[in-house]
RNA sequence: ACAAACGUUCUAUUGCACCGAAUUUAUUUCGGUGAGGAAAGUCCGGACAGCGAAGAGUAGCAUGCUUCUUAACGAGAAGAGCUGUUAGUUUAUAACAGCAUAGCUAGUGCAACAGAAAAUAACUUCUCCAACUGUAUUGGAGUAAAGGUGAAAAGGUAGGGUUAGAGCCUACCAGUUUCGGAAGUGAUUUCGAAAGCUGUGCAAACCUUAUGUGCUGCAAGAUUAUGUAAACCAAGGCUUGAGGGUUACUCGCCCAAUCUUGGAGGGUAAAUCGCUAGAUGCUAAUUGUGAAAUUAGCACCAGAUAAAUAAUAGAUUAAAACAGAAUCCGGCUUACUAAGUUUGUUUAU
RNA sequence: GCACUCGUAGUUCAACUGGAUAGAAUAUCGGAUUUCGGCUCCGAUGGUUGAGGGUUCGAAUCCUUCCGAGUGCG
């Protein structure tokens, strides 16, 4: 499996993503926070991901540019675990990532978070997948 | 010394958007292209598109020395005038910098404190006349020569003149306006003559005047499929003028309510076009003091839509900034890099 | 993409279409009062009026260029 990053990987839906900050929960690994709800929507890959910087924390939109890539390369690089976690469902896993933190902070911070967010998110749906296992049996 | 231009490069791994080709019908592979001098601020000007049933006027807004450049401009070029700084000094003048630089002699308004008075100058002084009376007071008139102020005090000096004074008159000096000659396309400069003309400052105060300007912005606007209102259209009937629509207002223009029947269709969400070959760029020659123009040759150079052009590691290095297209152009403004290279100007040797 | 508004002591607000020293409350500090503290009273400190440039004799005020904060329309 490749480790892309397409068109139809980001969720660019206004209804979805309405949807989303409607009535998605949440939860905060600093210097993140996660909003998720499962949707139907038209994509291939399991999974629909939103980034976004706040313009409020920073002014200059060379800056914004650069955190919004930083975290589409760890995305990138490490969704493969999240994925698998996924395809057992039926719905599609959309979630939005808001980058919380003043400061820039460098790669390899961003990264180890990334993981460990991306891990949170995994292990809350698995618990739902075998939850759903338990009372059919 | 100052100003302008140039705005690191390369390798590996993993990726993104668009275009083309192949494979083949939803993917894969290969190739090509992929941010800026300011893309920024949105301070101006246009192109382009729509709006008004056709149009006129007013208001509003902007600009304001001259000539030129330009598609256009509030931008730019070359000049004129004014102001300031420096040098020089009896002056003259030179260099540099800045200037929203039409009109307070169209009208209105404002000018704190101080000062007699801040724009119709009479408070004190000075002079004359009258009263009372006895050397002072009161009243009337004249007078801008003197009065410590102030940012600014009603041309300056000298003489004449007068009751006292005054451009009241004369001479010289300074300024203003008008007329004429010369230079210049012109702003204007310069020479001469005339007018006692001497009229404070502020129009980035209201305003007047000249010129320009219709309004709204690519979320403009066009098309497609889904599908339907209380909004729209047509016909009939009622009514004959209440009212409604029309860019900020006025005129003008358009419609004719409520009811019945029929037709067509909006919001919302989405896709395609608009969308990148152009007042284009680069080079050379010619013209022009210059902004710029003309001609020739060559080139095709982002087009996304939550928004691509990157992430990581390493090398090169003294260190590498400001900063990310969103319809497109021309300017202005602001931000900014170590070393250096190139170009131009000036000064010194 | 357009159209606007506002920046004044640490804080909240004033300052009349330009006139001098930018004022008030509160906060802070000092003193008085009290056995001590609070309340109260008195006094002081604190401002390049967001930054630069211009107009004017004179600018918080007028004009202009930036910086920051915010609002509205579609």
């Amino acid at each position: 499996m490749q480790s892309t990053f397409n068109k139809t990987e980001k969720l660019s839906s206004k209804k979805a993503t309405e949807f989303l900050f409607a009535n998605g929960k949440s939860f905060s690994e600093f210097p993140f926070r996660v909003i998720h709800i499962l949707n139907d929507v038209e994509t291939k890959f399991p999974a629909q991901i939103l980034i976004t910087v706040p313009k409020k924390k920073f002014k200059k939109a060379v800056d914004r540019n650069r955190i919004k890539r930083q975290i589409s390369a760890a995305y990138r690089l490490n969704k493969f675990e999240l994925y698998s976690y996924i395809k057992k469902l039926d719905k599609k896993l959309t979630f939005a990532i808001i980058y919380t933190s003043t400061k820039e902070e460098s790669y390899a911070q961003i990264s180890d978070k990334i993981i460990l967010s991306l891990q949170r998110l995994a292990k809350m749906y698995k618990q739902k997948d075998e939850l759903d296992i338990d009372t059919d049996n």
